[in-house]
RNA sequence: GGCGGCGUAGCCAAGUGGUAAGGCAGAGGUCUGCAAAACCUUUAUCCAUCGGUUCGAUUCCGAUCGCCGCCUCCA
């Protein structure tokens, strides 16, 4: 049974469908105006352990996530760039995904873009004036907060009182009160995007796109909307503002906000010079799966300290499981099962199960993860192991790994040609071997290793891998 | 100024009112020609500090110090 702390309730619930077995989510999605870095990435991986974990659970999952492909950021970059709007943003979206594929992240099933959905958003802000919450001023239409009572009810924030002491940003636009938000902005410059609307040509406010899209996909009211911490105000604020005030309807069941990463301690800022993009660890060595390994490692409302030993620490504890499951998959004894290994396969599965039912609790599932890895390996070791069981611990490994998707789905397959060579190279060594010619074993193994080729001499002969 | 979170071994960290999961690193060992892989043993008399409640607190309450976040675009 999964529980799933909730934002909103701010307590740990139960968590099922609104309706039937398919889970509607929604996650906010990047604002493609730059590369993502591995905070950004943090809140990803972890929504797709979500999505993932309730697929294993055996719901259906219906997840959007939008692209937002609109804003002052793209504008700017848009601008500088010379290029169009589309051309700007279809970039960093591809590059985006290259991450998201490069982290084993699985490709939501709608991805929606800001821009293609202009009449969505234009018939919300319709339905917003009918109901009495917006304004007009300057061109631009507001969303008055003081006309919908619930305003604060996620974050927690009361309207009153925190204001005097805060930076409050006036903008650039007229609003009548500073803490209402902008639904349509009117164009200030020349060359900026824009589009007609009943309020005059102009472009949709960050929070207008979310609301649009996820009630398109996903109906009036849904189960999960996620995204990291820093959005629960304002942007899910008033999400929660603009949906219900034109619905009547509660918006969202559980809102999941992903905690921070830090780096070194330290919030990662450009400035600080501590800012890693997947691309620039994949191209200092560092495994991609190794990267996903250790975001998910931590419950996902923590915050999480980034730091290369733990990379480091991250690549050696997901060599362990992958080499776990390479001797298991390579077992070819006699068939039979163990009373030891099938203890490890109830304790393993009940473990992880238990670790993720309660709020995605990851450091324990995978605690129950490395417990099997020790079991198992006791077990071959004391060749208390059988083809039967084979086929149990391949089927449990590959459940688990279908929520955490840190082992490739099979090791590459290598060139003949390569292989040949290698197996050539190791028969060499073990003629050098049998004539206790170990200096110049020791030379091929050598010069074997500095081509990303380990080698393990055990009773069943020489084996090897690729790093 | 208003909110909220955190502080557990060298590092990443889980956790509970009854005496500290897991991973990494370190040390010793088994195995090996040597390695590798794997396994075994070991590594926090103690959970920021100081008080309080309690038979008993790392876990509850209060204070102090430190760190992080939100209140403004932000994963």
């Amino acid at each position: 049974m999964l529980r799933l702390k909730n934002t909103l309730t701010r307590t740990q619930e139960e968590f099922k469908p609104l309706e039937g077995n398919t889970v509607r989510m929604y996650a906010c999605g990047p604002t493609v105006y730059d590369y993502g870095h591995i905070g950004n990435f943090r809140t990803f991986v972890s929504v797709d352990v979500l999505r993932r974990y309730l697929k294993y659970l055996g719901y259906q999952v219906q997840h959007i996530m939008n692209i937002t492909d609109v804003e002052d950021k793209i504008i700017r970059g848009m601008l500088a760039s010379g290029k169009s709007l589309q051309e700007y943003t279809e970039f960093y979206t591809q590059e985006f995904l290259k991450d998201c594929d490069a982290l084993n992240i699985e490709r939501p099933e709608i991805m929606p873009y800001a821009t293609k959905h202009i009449p969505q958003m234009i018939e919300l802000m319709n339905r917003l004036g009918e109901a009495g919450h917006t304004y007009q001023s300057d061109g631009s239409l507001y969303y008055s907060i003081g006309s919908f009572p619930g305003y604060g009810k996620l974050s927690g924030l009361k309207v009153e009182g925190n204001i005097s002491g805060a930076r409050v940003d006036v903008d650039e636009y007229e609003k009548a009160d500073a803490r209402d938000f902008v639904l349509w902005k009117g164009p200030k410059e020349e060359g900026e995007p824009r589009w007609p609307s009943p309020f005059g040509e102009g472009r949709p406010g960050w929070h207008l796109e979310c609301s649009a899209m996820s009630m398109k996909y996903l109906g009036e009211s849904f189960d999960i909307h996620c995204g990291g911490v820093d959005l629960i105000f304002p942007h899910h604020e008033n999400e929660i503002a603009q949906s219900e005030g034109a619905t009547g309807k509660p918006f969202v069941r559980f809102w999941v906000h992903p905690e921070f990463l830090l780096v070194e301690g330290e919030k990662m800022a450009k400035s600080k010079g501590n800012y890693f993009t997947v691309r620039d660890l994949s191209s200092k060595g560092h495994s991609l799966m190794a990267i996903r390994y250790l975001l998910l490692s931590v419950p996902y409302r923590t915050q999480l300290n980034f730091t290369m030993e733990g990379l480091r620490g991250a690549e050696t504890a997901l060599d362990g499981l992958r080499n776990l499951r390479r001797r298991v998959n390579e077992f070819s004894g006699d068939s039979g099962s163990h009373p030891r290994v099938q203890d490890a396969l109830t304790r393993a599965r009940e473990g992880f199960e238990a670790g993720m039912n309660d709020d995605l609790n990851a450091s324990n599932a995978l605690a129950a993860v490395h417990d099997f890895r020790r079991d198992l390996n006791t077990a071959m070791d004391a060749g208390e192991f059988g083809a039967d069981d084979r086929e149990a611990v391949l089927g449990l490994v590959s459940r688990v790994n279908s929520v955490l998707g840190v082992l490739p789905d099979r090791e590459d397959a290598l060139d003949p040609a390569f292989v040949a060579e290698i197996e050539a190279r190791i028969e060499d060594r073990n003629a050098a071997r049998r004539n206790r010619d170990f200096d110049r074993a020791d030379q091929i193994r050598t010069e074997l290793a500095a081509r990303g080729i380990s080698l393990e001499d055990t009773s069943q002969g020489t084996k090897w891998k690729q790093k």
